[in-house]
DNA sequence: CTTATAAAGGAGTATATACACATATTTTCA
DNA sequence: TGAAAATATGTGTATATACTCCTTTATAAG
C-alpha cells in the first residue's frame, strides 16, 4: 500500500452497504411505491393519506404542533399542506394567536379518506401477512427506536 | 350510527397509525437527517454518499443496472447522478451499446468519499451503539424482507 | 432485409424533503 | 412601558423521488 491515494481500498467500503440510512431509504422507496400504487384510484399518495388520518384523529391543530407530532420538518409539512389545500382535502385558517395557522381536514378530505381506507388496508394486509404479526411489531418498535436515537441531537 | 357520513368513525382510523409506510417514512426522515448532518462538512448528503460507495465497489455500471441494484427508480437515479456529475463526483460516458450510458466514480468522488467515511462511521456507530448489534441485524433483515414483499407486484 | 418489438435513456411534471433566511406576533423583563 | 427574546410561520433554493410520454438504438420476426 505505497500509493497514498489508495489508502482506502475498495474493500474498506464494503461495510458501508450496511448503512442504516441507505437501507432505510431503499425500503422506504419500495414500500412507499406499494402504498402509492394501491391508493392511486383515490388520487392521493401515502403521505397525504397519513396526513388525513392524523388530522381526522387529532382534529384542528397548529402547523408546528402537527409537524412535531409526525416527526416532519415544519416547512416540509407546510409545503405538503399547501398542495392538499389546493386539492380541497384540508383547510388552513388563522388561529387565535395571530402568528399561527390552524389546520383541519375538510368534508371532502374525510370522504376521500373513507374511500382510501379499504385500499390502504389492502396494502397494509399484504405486508402484514407476509411478515407476520410478531415480526411486524418488532419492526415497528425498531423504527420508533431509530427515531428516538436520531432525534436526540 | 344513523348518519351515513359518519359510517367511518374517527376511532376507525386509529389503526392507520400503525401504517408501515407512515412509520417507515417517519424513521427515514429522522435517520436521513442524522446522516446528512454528520456528512455536512463534506458537502454531500447521505444519498450521495451511498451512491459513491456503490460506484466504488461495483465499478463502471450502466444506469438501469445500477438503478435495479439499489432499488431506485431509473429516472430518480438519473436525476441524482446529474447533480453529482455537475459536482464532479461521478462521470457519465457513452457505453458500447449506443443506447447506454456508463457511470463511474471520479478521482474527486473517491477523495470526497474517503473524507466522508469517518463521518459516516460516526453516524453509523451512534445508531449501532444505541440499538445493539443483534437488534440491528434483525432490523436489516426486516428491511430486506419489506423490499422483497413490496417489489413482488 | 424490412418491419415490429424490446430496451435504454431523456424530458416534463409533480410531490416530498429540509436548510437558511426573513417576517410577523407575542412574551419577557429591565 | 419599551426593548429584547422567543415563537409561529413564510420564502428561496436545492436535493430526492417517481410517473408518463418520447426518442434513439438494438434485436427479433416475417
Amino acid at each position: 500500500m505505497s500509493d497514498q491515494a489508495k489508502f482506502q481500498k475498495t474493500a474498506d467500503f464494503l461495510c458501508c452497504m450496511d448503512c442504516i440510512g441507505f437501507n432505510l431509504r431503499k425500503a422506504n422507496r419500495a414500500v412507499s411505491q406499494l402504498y402509492d400504487e394501491m391508493l392511486r384510484p383515490t388520487g392521493i399518495r401515502g403521505t397525504q393519506y397519513s396526513l388525513l388520518v392524523v388530522l381526522k384523529i387529532v382534529g384542528p391543530v397548529l402547523v408546528t404542533e402537527l409537524a412535531e407530532k409526525i416527526v416532519m420538518d415544519r416547512t416540509t409539512l407546510s409545503r405538503n399542506l399547501e398542495v392538499m389545500e389546493k386539492q380541497g382535502l384540508v383547510s388552513v385558517t388563522p388561529g387565535e394567536d395571530r402568528r399561527t395557522r390552524k389546520v383541519m381536514i375538510t368534508e371532502m378530505g374525510s370522504a376521500v379518506l373513507s374511500d382510501a381506507y379499504p385500499l390502504w388496508q389492502r396494502a397494509q394486509a399484504k405486508i402484514r401477512e407476509s411478515m407476520g404479526e410478531e415480526r411486524l411489531q418488532s419492526l415497528m418498535a425498531d423504527l420508533s427506536a431509530l427515531i428516538e436515537i436520531s432525534q436526540v441531537d
